[in-house]
RNA sequence: GGGCGUUUAGCUCAGUUGGUAGAGCGCCUCCCUUACAAGGAGGAUGUCGGGAGUUCGAGCCUCUCAACGCCCACCA
């Protein structure tokens, strides 16, 4: 081949070179772009939006990494593949990044106000929201730029106000005061998914609360005495023998004078504390579950901003406190009074803000929520039935155990930004209305809360898609979407939406199957987390080992299961020592490639036997991958490729093409593994197709078929006996090492056995075992002084003279007698047994008795051999 | 308290309807044989967490115990 650009490829891969190359020209030829309008079946992914906030790290890198498989697979397949990209206004997390950057300023939200806050927030955002996509680009993602989306977007927010109203006018939305958690730095409410428990060494503190009218005490213990003063009851369970008398009786808060109502509720535990429950109905949630159903009020005394309120008549020092510093001074209090009974260490767990991780405060507040339960029951009915399908299938359990005891979601949020609520008040009735645009703003004034961010993407697949016009054509084309591709981290926050408020707006499942893979950790299996300085960056991975290579890491390490992926550097190495064997296994084959074109076609009347082998290995392959694939196990496509195309391609084909060359097979082999290669390793594979010089009927690889198996290449015959001769080169090789013969001296060897096979492989087995001479010979004379091997029943003698130690030979010999002895003697102990033999399957009794036979020959013929040794 | 996962070679992990163990890295020996030392050839290494059961046969199925990890719900 005179190509000079053949010439010039480097001895190892140039990885970032070629991969930014080959992007480019990817983009340049608007290869990712899918057409609404085309005839071929669809195939549809959305990503998982990744917030405006973020920068790419190695959980995007895998998830990207898997979608992109799945996009250019089915591409290659013939779909009309899309997979759309965006992402997400990220409410809380864009907030505070744009606060803190005020604070710099000495600024807060408050001091430029709503509309200039917002303003600035939008320019950051607008910043960002390339960066992020620039930096999934890197990852050789074939997703659609054109139809990038923003949950903040136009569309979105049409979509969001749409369902807003559409659930309110169905009364699936409502407004009440309730328990919410409340984040006292965030100021605002956050739902109950997104406040995470940790356990905290406590204290729990038992107080005694004297009884009206009598003598004598009830002792309650708390773990926040500071909501003593908004206690409204005393509670204990009615099967309680200890506090039966008391029931219905009065006793007399502490350091208030206040008298509360000693009730029965069957939510006391006896065997806790002192089996005695104060209520507080403002700031607990299980307290207002009991204020509710004894019809007792609550007392708000712990405001917004997580201080003191409403203790100002009797202890006016405690009011505008902090709540710790409350506790504190009102333990001081009881101490004093001598109420406070008994302190016990005691771990709790403390609900904390999963964006700021500051302990959330229950508090009483008005807020709107989603009715969950009608909704979910659409959502597990189509998990139930099938129509959607979580792989790994465990997954679907977790799913629904959640959706099963789910309750109802509070979607607004004191914030800025996003998208606000729907809901408009006059200005002087406050009269209410939910709808799309304010009915006269001159009057009526929007409420100031906005939705929680996953409200927005829980829309994600369809407001994408043009909803709710439902006749644009990306809506037809694309939606439902197939596959939808995540980490387990986010079902309940995201999947689980999706597939309710699809399956309510649109009628149909947004996606029949959710692949959930494993998340990235790091060597100790911990989370990565700036915090913990324990990241890997994916860019600097791409960047030291390449793209292809991290993918194929990456790949390569998703277990059916869906494990976590514990991950180090260099791990990056198997990747990238893949890619480069692949460029370079490329490169000899081009370098010796003298056709092209036409002349380059496959002819079966040309075929070897070593064609005939590899050929029909790779359509092994191929039915294979394409079954792997097809299954979501994708970390086995990864690995048969590996294997395929490093141990029998390289080791075997290529280097058998040295003595005696098929071109066209050779050029064909090498083309079909690139395709298959494809999908996993984008780059390295489209820059070596297109040096081939192979007939093309599409400039890019990434627009040509996939393979598919093919009836025509099966040659499971020659398959066999070349793995006869295999075992028997590497007999001889075993035999050179076990001898110390150097690899220069060259070894003369008699082949006493299948002489119409061995005859047509005279020259593999000179040039791969280095043998001078190959002699046929039946019942070979020679004894002393020779090696053996064998295969089957076929016997290669090696004669030795001078080199070999006869003893040793027969010790070796006698090793693998031994070897063959014990599994002898386990097949026959099978075969012996009758009830084996009735019972176990025809094929396995078969299997096992041609086993018997090959073993009995091979110890044979090795008999045979020691004993001219002896 | 409920659920899930993990336990296999020194390390990281595969192992798809049960037929007696594999990969990568690491280790040992030899080799720069004109695609690749990010390479080639050969080699060593496992009572598959413990115990019991089902079966002709268990890494795989059932039960149980242990250790580690995760999720959900929480006792104020």
């Amino acid at each position: 081949m005179d190509n000079l650009q053949i010439q010039n490829m480097a001895t190892t891969y140039e990885a970032r070179k070629i991969e930014e190359e080959i992007y480019k020209f990817w983009e340049t030829n608007e290869c990712f772009k899918a057409d609404a309008k085309s005839k071929k079946e669809p195939y549809s992914i959305v990503i998982p939006p990744p917030n405006v906030t973020g920068v790419l790290h190695m959980g995007h890198a895998l998830d990207g990494t898997l979608q992109d498989i799945l996009t250019r697979y089915h591409r290659m397949r013939g779909y009309e593949a899309l997979w759309l990209p965006g992402c997400d206004h990220a409410g809380i997390a864009t907030q505070n990044v744009v606060e803190k950057q005020l604070a710099k300023e000495g600024k807060s939200r408050h001091d430029i106000g709503r509309e200039e806050f917002v303003k600035i927030t939008w320019d950051w955002a607008n910043d960002h929201k390339s960066k992020i996509l620039n930096q999934f680009k890197k990852l050789g993602a074939s997703f659609d730029l054109s139809r990038a989306r923003f949950t903040l977007d136009e569309g979105c927010s049409r979509a969001v106000k749409k369902v807003f109203v559409d659930l309110y006018n169905k009364g699936l939305i409502y407004k009440g005061s309730y328990i919410v958690n409340w984040c006292p730095r965030c100021q605002s409410a956050i739902s109950d998914i997104e406040t995470q428990y940790e356990n905290e060494e406590g204290k729990l503190w038992e107080i005694s609360y004297p009884l009206k009218d009598e003598m004598g005490a009830i002792v309650i213990a708390t773990t926040r005495p500071e909501t003593m003063f908004g206690d409204v009851a005393v509670a204990v369970n009615p099967n309680d023998y200890k506090y039966k008398d008391l029931i219905g009786k009065k006793c007399v808060i502490p350091l208030t004078g206040r008298e509360i109502p000693i009730i029965a509720d069957e939510y006391v535990d006896k065997s806790f504390g002192t089996g005695a429950l104060k209520i507080t109905p403002a700031h607990d949630p299980n307290d207002f579950e009991v204020g509710r159903r004894h019809g007792l009020k609550s007392i708000k005394v712990i405001d917004e901003q997580g201080r003191m309120i409403a203790c100002s008549e009797v202890h006016p020092e405690l009011h505008g406190r902090d709540r710790y510093d409350a506790r504190e001074r009102t333990l001081r209090m009881l101490k004093d009074h001598q109420v406070l009974v008994r302190i016990t260490d005691h771990l709790h767990a403390v609900g904390k803000c999963q964006r700021c991780n500051t302990t959330i405060e229950p508090l009483l507040s008005e807020q709107w929520f989603v009715k969950m339960e009608p909704l979910a029951k659409a959502a597990i009915e189509k998990v139930k039935d099938g129509s959607i399908k979580f792989v790994p299938s465990r997954w679907e359990k977790n799913y629904l155990m959640w959706m099963e005891n789910i309750r109802d979601w509070c979607i607004s949020r004191q914030l800025w930004w996003g998208h606000q609520i729907p809901a408009y008040y006059h200005k002087k009735t406050g009269e209410m209305v939910v709808a799309l645009e304010n009915p006269d703003p001159d009057n009526y004034r929007q409420d100031t809360d906005v939705l929680d961010t996953w409200f927005s993407s829980g829309l994600w697949p369809f407001e994408t898609m043009g909803w709710p016009d439902t006749n644009s054509d990306d809506y037809k084309k694309f939606y439902p979407t197939t596959t939808l591709v995540t980490g387990f981290d986010i079902i309940f926050f995201w999947v689980a939406r999706m597939i309710t408020m699809g399956l309510e707006f649109t009628k149909v499942p947004p996606f029949s199957t959710v692949y959930i893979h494993g998340l990235i950790r790091d060597e100790n299996g911990q989370k990565m987390s700036k915090s913990k300085g324990n990241t890997i960056d994916p860019v600097e991975i791409i960047e030291k080992y390449g793209c292809d290579a991290m993918r194929f890491t990456l790949t390569s390490l998703c277990t059916y299961g869906g494990q976590d992926i514990k991950l180090s550097n260099e791990r990056f190495e198997y990747g990238r020592n893949f890619a480069n064997k692949i460029w370079n296994a490329s490169r000899f084959v081009l370098m010796n490639l003298t056709k092209s074109g036409k002349d380059l076609k496959l002819d079966p009347k040309d075929f070897s036997i070593a064609d005939r082998w590899i050929l029909n290995e790779l359509n092994k392959v191929i039915k294979e991958v394409n079954e792997n694939i097809e299954n979501y196990r994708i970390g086995e496509v990864a690995s048969i490729l590996y294997d395929f195309f490093w141990n029998y391609y390289c080791d075997w084909y290529v280097e058998l093409s040295k003595i005696e060359k098929n071109e066209a097979v050779m050029a064909y082999v090498l083309e079909q593994s690139l395709k298959l290669l494809h999908p996993i390793m984008p780059h390295i594979t489209e820059k070596i197709w297109q040096l081939m010089p192979v007939e093309k009927s599409e400039a890019a690889l990434m627009k040509t078929d996939f393979p598919v198996y093919n009836k025509e290449f099966e040659f499971e015959y020659e398959s066999e006996q070349m793995q006869n001769v295999f075992e028997a080169i590497k007999s001889l090789r075993n035999l050179r090492a076990d001898f110390n013969i150097p690899v220069g001296s060259k070894i003369n060897i008699k082949i006493d056995g299948d002489e119409d096979l061995f005859s047509k492989i005279i020259p593999y087995i000179k040039r791969l075992a280095r043998v001078e001479n190959v002699e046929f010979e039946k019942n070979s004379k020679d004894e002393k002084h020779c090696a053996y091997c064998s295969v089957g029943d076929t016997k290669i003698i090696v004669p030795l003279e001078g080199l070999i130690d006869i003893n040793k030979e027969i010790e070796r010999q006698n090793k693998k007698i031994q070897k063959f002895e014990a599994e002898l003697n386990s097949l026959n102990a099978r075969l012996n047994n009758e009830k084996f033999v009735n019972s176990a399957p025809k094929e396995v009794v078969e299997q096992t008795r041609a086993r018997t036979k090959e073993i009995k020959t091979e110890i044979s013929t090795i008999s045979e051999l020691i004993s001219k040794l002896s």
